[in-house]
DNA sequence: GACTAAGCGAGACGGTACGTCAAGTCTTGTC
DNA sequence: GACAAGACTTGACGTACCGTCTCGCTTAGTC
């Protein structure tokens, strides 16, 4: 009756390393250079046990991602009751890495893995703080009247994101100023 | 003083099947599975004669970027005066791809391609017409008082294009209805 | 104590037909025509394989030649007492392969293998019977006052296989004639 | 009626750049590595003009012999009288090279170039000296008693040579001693 | 003196093979 | 039975040369 299963289970070292082991080659060499090989010989680890417990390649940075593996900041939103402000210290977190040589390459990394990995598609606006914790924000902006009702919070705030993915594909140098004029011209005062 | 130089030329035919086989297999598969072995063998070429030309797999998609080989739409933006209905008749022929299984895929894959090529990245919001028709168009906007002074017209479109992006990185199905939203909103009537 | 390996063995499959498509291919095409993916394509292996265990087709065919693959006859040299006799044995025996266009062929590449790769010149002359077979017979001929003392058997026997290559080389058909009556030459009895 | 042609004629300046260039890199790199394209950069030639005049590599390699560039000495046989002293002489030139690192890998590249083109097969004796003065010198040691009758020159210098070439094939660094032993036991004084 | 027609340097072209890298699967022996 | 190690087939990489084929130039007869 009882499904008695025999030998070892899953090393838990086995996982951490792997994962860490992704986490750091990701970002030092990017979402393409990485291999299965790769992580093996930097986790000390065999190729089987990445393939017995990950599909792909891209489940291990979802796995990252969502173990917030990659980047050192936690990408909160405050609530002061001054909206323009919150939104801003949550800008300002994201172009500390974005407005930065390296940082706009692991952003790059980071679509790259999000265009051919469905999990890091998914995952990937939440755990920038954009799915919850900027709408979030957004819809007490409703409430408090400094945003219009009707407010699309979802889409406006991948809206922004996504105006920063796409000046980190361009190879623009210069995110700063134009993010900080976007969100000020979005979040603009509602009209009395 | 002219600079002669002399033996064959580079062959036009080679570089149109080439062009061609590489937009007929990035469409049909996909960035990620498009060789340079399939591309040449479908080119009915060396791939000598495509290194020799482009650096990488990335530098053809973006020939084929500019070339509009990717879409077989024109993503123009009218100007009848009406700025919202203007923007929404650009957005339109842009959902008629993105809201579409393959549609969305391909999206993703030149997302890809401009995460790992600089030239694909330089390219891809212009050559949806975002950074030049778009923008124009909105700079129209505010000329006309439809948009408030200050309005930043180039990071704004690319907000447009980075939400449509996101959605399809987040495998959104339904992209009609948020995005024709955010549009709205983002072009809502400045209060008199 | 004892050095354990884990993990999987050399395939002694693979190696087999490794060996027998490399001896297949070489007498078929001759050394040159000879390619490592020939050889995968024909012994149903991956390159990779082939690369893992042999630094170069030389050692290929210098692994052919120490298993006796490349030719279906032994270079024995047989002792009946009668020197000229015996080494005429040996030597009928080479004549029936060199003295044919096929077998002058493959005479022919393996002098080319012989002289690309250290392994293959190291073994000619000792696959083919010279170095061991007929240098020992010769010995015995200086003990029983068939040759002179002092007769430089090891150098002797390669003289006579050196002319019979020289022969090949120089695509000469009829050789049976002339290295019978070299042998006869060098072998003529010991003035009493 | 009579068959008039018009245009530049052969250049012989390229003939001469191409062959220098041939026998120099065939010199320094061997033969495998010896490359039409290298050929035609190092002579600063057009690739058409070696392929109108050559049909291969191997014919190149055969001019080089016949006109003597491959080797600096004259491999004469001179007639003193004393048939063995002259002999040696011959010898001792061809130790010079064959006794050498470069000079064995010289000739090793050359049993290769024999191997593959007939052109060269057909001369490398002949080149060497072999076929024409050690033969013919053999034959005046005949006339003079030195040799038994019915001695088979030209195979007996062949042989002399084939054992050199063994020699190199097999990789053996010191031939002078082994060659002189087998020449003074193959031209030992015929038994009063 | 214009007009062929070839030789020539240069090098693009369709191919074949190179030797390497990594994919994902399978096998072996240890814990 | 999970694990480290690593051999296996497969397939693509980017490079080197092959031998053929334009190009535009220069040079030699012929008309």
């Amino acid at each position: 009756m009882n499904e008695h299963r025999t030998g070892p289970v899953r090393s838990a070292a086995a996982r951490e390393a792997i994962l860490a082991a992704t986490a750091r080659l990701f970002q030092r060499h990017g979402y393409d250079h990485l291999t299965i090989e790769g992580i093996a010989k930097e986790a000390g680890v065999g190729k089987q046990t990445i393939y017995r417990w990950w599909p792909s390649r891209g489940a291990l940075i979802a796995d990252c991602l969502v173990d917030g593996r990659l980047f050192s900041v936690n990408f909160v939103v405050p609530d002061t009751g001054d909206l323009l402000r919150d939104v801003e210290e949550w800008l300002n977190s994201m172009l500390a890495i974005v407005d930065t040589p390296d940082g706009a390459a692991i952003m790059r990394s980071l679509v790259a893995a999000a265009a051919d990995d469905t999990g890091v598609g998914n995952h990937l606006s939440v755990s920038l703080g954009v799915d919850r914790e900027l709408a979030d924000r957004l819809a007490v902006g409703i409430r408090d009247g400094q945003l219009p009702e009707g407010t699309p919070v979802e889409v406006l705030g991948q809206a922004i994101l996504g105006a920063m993915i796409m000046q980190a594909l361009g190879r623009k140098n210069e995110q700063t100023m134009p993010m900080q004029s976007l969100v000020r011209f979005l979040l603009r005062p509602v009209a009395g």
